[in-house]
DNA sequence: AACTATTTATAAGA
DNA sequence: TTCTTATAAATAGTT
């Protein structure tokens, strides 16, 4: 995305992994609550970490 | 996003809603893939269209 | 459905 | 590690 795309592979370093998994999951989340609220969609999201933590997200029409 | 900001409610005119629906359905299920690539992490998306149609997306790891 | 100007997301770096 | 910055990626408006 920034200085250096990105290879669509797994990122073997744990540090970087970490952050960008950080990183992604709140923009994705974001992105989710987004459609939700601008298209009148429902939408249900479930990411579980490498490590098993559960973070997830559903709408309700709002 | 782009010539001009969104504002972050629900879009009213129903052919731009439904534009912008599949757009950014699009946009998010991608950025759930390349997650669960990139960070080795395990996700499932659920989307209701508000016509009730569903749209789908469970990685399993890969 | 395709284009493109511009915003947004984010990989690196501080 | 929280903040900054340069740049890739997503996308709103247009055609």
């Amino acid at each position: 995305m920034v200085r250096g795309k990105i290879q669509l592979k797994r990122i073997e370093n744990p540090v970087h992994r970490q952050v960008t998994f950080c990183k992604r999951r709140t923009g994705l989340l974001k992105k989710a609550k987004e459609l939700s609220v601008l298209c009148d969609a429902e939408i249900g999201v479930v990411i579980f970490s490498p490590q098993g933590k559960l973070f997830e997200l559903a709408t309700k029409g709002y």
